[in-house]
DNA sequence: GTAAAGGTTAAAGTTAAGTTTAAGTCAAGG
DNA sequence: CCTTGACTTAAACTTAACTTTAACCTTTAC
């Protein structure tokens, strides 16, 4: 009735569990105040700050890193338009440099299909370029090779 | 020297641990064959089982989908090229999917950072729309929302 | 012939992003 | 008053994709 809200009617409001919203709270990712009993209430714009959370998460990026962006905002207030669109903007970036990488992983894989492929390392599949890149969350040292590991003998299947 | 590979020559060949060998071999993504002791021995052909592997994980896909994947391809022998091209193809299929998703994502949000986003009912951060698509491997319901949760009262931020 | 390097197993540990459980406090309705 | 539903905490559990550890055997090199 003051304008914040409940943890229950930011989950209802968010599709987010209350138990999400806590460990977003303790990640540092959304704040609370609390009532005199200890309860939580949040400000409005908490709900625009967790809908970032999922849309980043969507597009891959593990909560760490969007951690990073949303400490681009203030937490004791709600961040206005052009602070928002900071973050957006960056959030963007990391979207474009994602769809780079997928295009380029499709259009090798699509000369690769049509090659025939007969050598292991002169295919495309083997040598993805750029070994650095990671795809969001995942195993750890998914792609951690080193330059011995991508040379060798040649190899033929 | 009988041209199969030794779990440590199969490591180094694909910049993974032999741990992540032996544990792809419970999985059944790789198949080997036993010496008289027990050690494992790889037809060179497990070189682009893996490399295949490594490359769909970097698309987001978990191995769960990438075994469904590779059990069209025989494990008792070398495929063909006419075998490995249907993989590719269905892989390619889901790479062209989720670059689609991206661009969408990125479509509406390009728009929404033009539009000012005063309403979070409204502003397409908040109802990204095909609640059921998943990008990956990630947390568990993430997108699990029901209508109840996306509707209520308009809420301004 | 022996030591080092590399192979084997089963079982436990790791990280992310939460969920579940247990045990309890608080608020609202009848 | 008291019960029901919402809230609190800390701690344990979950899943994926591995790694690490421990205890042991085999192969290679000198």
């Amino acid at each position: 009735m003051d304008g914040t809200l409940t943890i229950g009617e930011v989950a209802e409001r968010t599709g987010l569990a209350p138990s999400a919203l806590r460990f977003y709270e303790r990640r540092g990712l959304i704040a609370a105040t609390r009532t005199e009993s200890g309860q939580r209430r949040f400000r409005r714009d908490v709900l625009r700050r967790v809908a970032f959370v999922r849309v980043a998460q969507r597009v891959g990026l593990s909560l760490e890193e969007i951690e990073e962006a949303l400490a681009l905002l203030p937490t004791d207030r709600a961040p206005n338009r052009e602070e928002w669109g900071r973050v957006s903007r960056s959030w963007r970036d990391r979207l474009d440099e994602r769809i780079r990488l997928l295009e380029g992983l499709r259009t090798g894989l699509t000369e690769c299909i049509g090659c025939g492929c007969l050598s292991l390392q002169r295919c495309w599949l083997s040598n993805p370029g750029d070994a650095a890149a990671r795809l969001g969350p995942g195993p750890r040292f998914l792609l951690g090779n080193t330059a011995d590991e991508v040379g060798g003998e040649p190899v033929s299947v």
